[in-house]
DNA sequence: TGTACATCAGTGAACGCGCGTTCACTGATGTAC
DNA sequence: TGTACATCAGTGAACGCGCGTTCACTGATGTAC
């Protein structure tokens, strides 16, 4: 092959960073090879470094790219107002999300293997993070900027939470039950202004149905 | 070297163990090399399948040796009633248990290369968190038994959550917020039996404090 | 606008390296008599 | 209790393999005049 023109090359790395993005969170970090990544995007492993410096320069690139996706869902379901919001947050917490790695989070989907990550890796992360707790905190159910922002960080720690411990449990009914009790305790602790719009009744029943 | 007595046998392979699950939890599984464990256990690599059948068999040990460790851990506090207990769970949303991998929870040490381990593997872990759910939901500060098991997932699910976030915040403050935030609501959950023992503005104030 | 040349995206072979696993060998332990 | 032999824990070299990375080469693209 030959040299490619200006466009190309950038529709080329923004595929690479999109077929990695994906490879890591199915598969992990170190499980998946700069091969491996370059043949999903139809190419061999000899150009890589026509892209990137290393497969850790490609990781962070991957890993704020997936940010960035769930920053701009969370922007567009914020601008519906605060309950489309919420129902969009209460949607990660459910037997698809937690069976679905490709779409998702990079921290659920490789949460062990980003905490031992070099610092430019972790940081792509965490500022993802912190512009959802912004958007959270913004367009949330509360106006008092402090507490709304503990309860965004708060509603985050229960979705990380959750989707990690059902996706180990071995028994598909534990997975499924902790997922419902977290989805049960976000919207009682995201709708404190407008208390019992369902029965406690109601709410226990929902824990051990599908 | 010669052949070992049934004593010596026992001993060695359970040192491995030890040495394993602390070098999974504290570099994870992919990135911890068979003959990196048997050195350190003093030994060379060679002999390590007179003791597992393969890697992964030792995972699922070292894993199920650590929950074992955590189960016996929760059982003590429960012993000296719900409020030690409570308070022993509460000990793992701290700085101190981010910071430090070697005595662990498997989970939040290793939770993504976990959730694509095999099936013996999330079977040692699944088992352990179950028993834990068993003990905080006997032992806990609720004695109706259906919300107790709730409450007991509930628990874990906050724990789980609030350190791997914390792990992954580049910012110490914002990762030391996440916990204290963690840390307050999970003891309001907690005591709901005894409500308001500390004024919201003391419970507010404690998020931002160290 | 046309020509000459430098640039560089992508190829595919090759690099050293560390991985999990196997194996022939050793000699003290455990066992059968 | 003593002797003869089989067992097997541990050693250290070796296995094939896939990893991240490098490199000489190609030819179309981009640029200088």
């Amino acid at each position: 092959m030959a040299r490619k023109s200006v466009a190309e090359t950038a529709q080329t790395r923004r595929r690479i960073i999109d077929v990695a993005a994906a490879a890591f969170k199915s598969n992990g970090i170190e499980a998946t090879g700069v091969a491996e990544i370059m043949g999903a995007a139809a190419l061999t492993h000899g150009g890589f470094y026509r892209h990137f410096g290393s497969k850790e320069e490609l990781v962070a690139e991957a890993c704020a790219s997936s940010m960035e996706v769930l920053v701009e869902a969370a922007e567009v379901a914020a601008k519906k107002g605060n309950s489309a919001l919420l129902k969009h947050l209460e949607s990660f917490i459910s037997t698809d999300y937690r069976s679905e790695y490709l779409g998702g989070c990079p921290l659920i989907a490789m949460g062990s293997e980003l905490a031992r990550a070099d610092i430019h890796i972790r940081k792509a992360v965490s500022q993802g993070y912190q512009k959802l707790f912004d958007i959270i905190a913004k367009h949330g159910h509360t106006k008092n900027a402090k507490t709304a922002r503990e309860d965004a960080m708060y509603a985050l720690t229960l979705v990380v939470g959750a989707v990690t411990l059902a996706r180990t449990m071995d028994d598909p009914d534990v997975s499924k039950q902790i997922l419902n009790i977290a989805k049960k305790r976000f919207g009682e602790t995201n709708t404190i202004a407008k208390p019992s719009s369902r029965s406690k009744a109601a709410q226990a029943a929902q824990v051990t149905a599908p």
